[in-house]
DNA sequence: CGCGTTTGACCCGCGC
DNA sequence: GCGCGGGTCAAACGCG
């Protein structure tokens, strides 16, 4: 279905096109303007501008709401009034929503290079997931003694029923080896180690739940194994958030209260403890510590959730943290693959060094790491698309972030503007979870891969500042 | 005086 | 069993 419009050219050349119209086109909003997506695409590929009543009319006889959700929210379309139709009919304003369509056409551009960069991504992830298929039907060998010599069969045991390669199996246990090892190393840049839990969760205290808290459980609770221990999994996950920042501490909008202050090992940077204040007996905690190798960057690690409401400024940041915890828990459970151990990328040996948004499940508690330097929003969207690498968060979040080169630096609300952006990527896109499973998924098959030289690492220690 | 910070002591888990 | 290191406590201290 066509409409003939006419159109000024850009050297302002008045001539007749054919405008096509769909009754499925998508549908945008714009400074209250309801856009009609066919139409601006076409407009804009064209480096036209209709001056045809009707198309202006038709652009016009919608009211909408501005949204920076511009390919999902559709408000509901209301006719103007006569007196407003005329005032739209201005052409100054005309002039302007005519740049206005072409703002919106390049920002449509850039989304959709953001949909066709994902739908790469998830190819190259259909790819590996066959060629590990491939690898598990060639590699039947019997690995499960050796996993007993290591004490992980328990923990892998999950992992093999669900028809993971004997070679990855492996991979895994050497994996798990190494991510013990980076631990340390972990706990040198500001990353929450092992703690006790005496004073917060008295069931804990028993021997036995200890041991389900601090040990094996960590990873068979992801597959629903132990209800009780994936309860405190919950409880017990925190989000790592790094980020450069003169400030002894990023404005997150809580109230906190220092608690205590200790020299962490590796690191000449002493490590802050902070409480939440904003309620009473708020489980809330945080860890700031500044990076060792590159000081510029603060690491600020938080645990548990507010039980008290949030003013809107501490809400982005809680429920970014809130949302990040909890993928990071609900990925595994809910992966349609399944195979996936989260301490694989705190291992010492992958090769995703600068991801964005890393998970460590090192001991005891799995830890996600939002790393908003620019190296890693750079590295991240960049480098690993180059190697082949699923990047976990680039197409959400790297759009945002990206737009201020030191977001700790910008003005308050433009961070919380931020970081709800961050939250909404993660809560809004229901495959996300999936997506981080499979992104994982991925590097596993990259350090499999002879051609990765494995000394590089995730989210672990020192290596945890990105240097690109 | 109240509140937040500092800092040494203490507890606990882990590795050797 | 011992030492190490992370995490927390609580008294002392400082500031408004």
């Amino acid at each position: 279905m066509e409409e003939e419009v006419i159109c000024n050219d850009a050297i302002g050349n008045s001539r007749v096109v054919e405008v096509p119209h769909s009754s499925s086109s998508r549908v945008m909003s714009f400074n209250g303007k309801r856009l009609i997506m066919d139409e601006v695409d076409f407009f804009a590929e064209k480096k036209m501008s209709p001056v045809n009543d009707l198309t202006l009319h038709q652009m016009e006889h919608h009211h909408v709401d501005t949204s920076l959700d511009l390919l999902t929210k559709i408000s509901p379309s209301n006719k103007l009034d006569d007196r407003e139709y005329s005032n739209a009919r201005n052409e100054n304003e005309y002039a302007v929503v005519v740049a206005k369509l072409h703002e919106t056409n390049a920002e449509n551009q850039r989304l959709r290079e953001l949909i066709d960069r994902l739908r790469i991504d998830h190819n190259a992830l259909e790819e590996h997931i066959m060629q590990l298929k491939q690898k598990q039907n060639k590699h039947e060998t019997n690995d499960e003694a050796t996993e007993e010599k290591n004490g992980m069969n328990m923990i892998l045991r999950p992992f093999l029923n669900m028809g993971e390669p004997s070679q990855e199996r492996k991979n895994m246990v050497d994996l798990m080896e190494c991510d013990k090892k980076s631990t340390q190393k972990l706990c040198n840049n500001g990353v929450i180690q092992e703690k006790t839990e005496r004073e917060e969760d008295h069931h804990e205290n028993s021997p036995s739940n200890k041991a389900l808290s601090n040990q094996v459980p960590r990873l068979n609770s992801f597959n629903g194994v132990d209800d009780q221990a994936s309860e405190s999994m919950i409880k017990k996950a925190r989000v790592s958030v790094r980020a450069r920042s003169e400030a002894n501490m990023i404005s997150d909008g809580c109230q906190w209260r220092k608690y205590g202050q200790k020299m962490a090992k590796g690191n000449p940077c002493p490590r802050a403890y902070y409480r939440c204040t904003m309620g009473t007996a708020c489980p809330v905690r945080k860890q700031v510590q500044r990076c060792a190798e590159d000081r510029s960057v603060l690491v600020t690690t938080y645990e548990g959730q507010h039980n008290h409401a949030l003013p809107p400024t501490a809400k982005a940041m809680a429920s970014t943290t809130t949302s990040a915890a909890s993928m990071l828990l609900s990925g595994p459970m809910t992966s349609v693959d399944g195979l996936i151990n989260p301490t694989i990328l705190e291992s010492g040996s992958l090769p995703c060094s600068h991801t964005m948004a890393t998970l460590s499940a090192s001991a005891p508690f799995p830890t996600i790491t939002l790393d908003l330097t620019e190296e890693a929003i750079n590295n991240s969207s960049q480098k690993q698309l180059q190697q082949g690498q699923f990047n976990l968060l680039h197409p959400f979040l790297a759009q945002k972030f990206m737009s201020g080169s030191n977001i700790f630096g910008m003005e308050n609300a433009s961070f919380v503007d931020t970081v709800s952006a961050a939250t909404a990527a993660m809560t809004s896109d229901p495959k996300f979870t999936s997506a981080l499973v499979a992104a994982i998924t991925s590097i596993v098959g990259s350090n499999s891969n002879p051609n990765n030289n494995g000394t590089t690492n995730g989210t672990s220690g020192d290596q945890n500042c990105n240097k690109s």
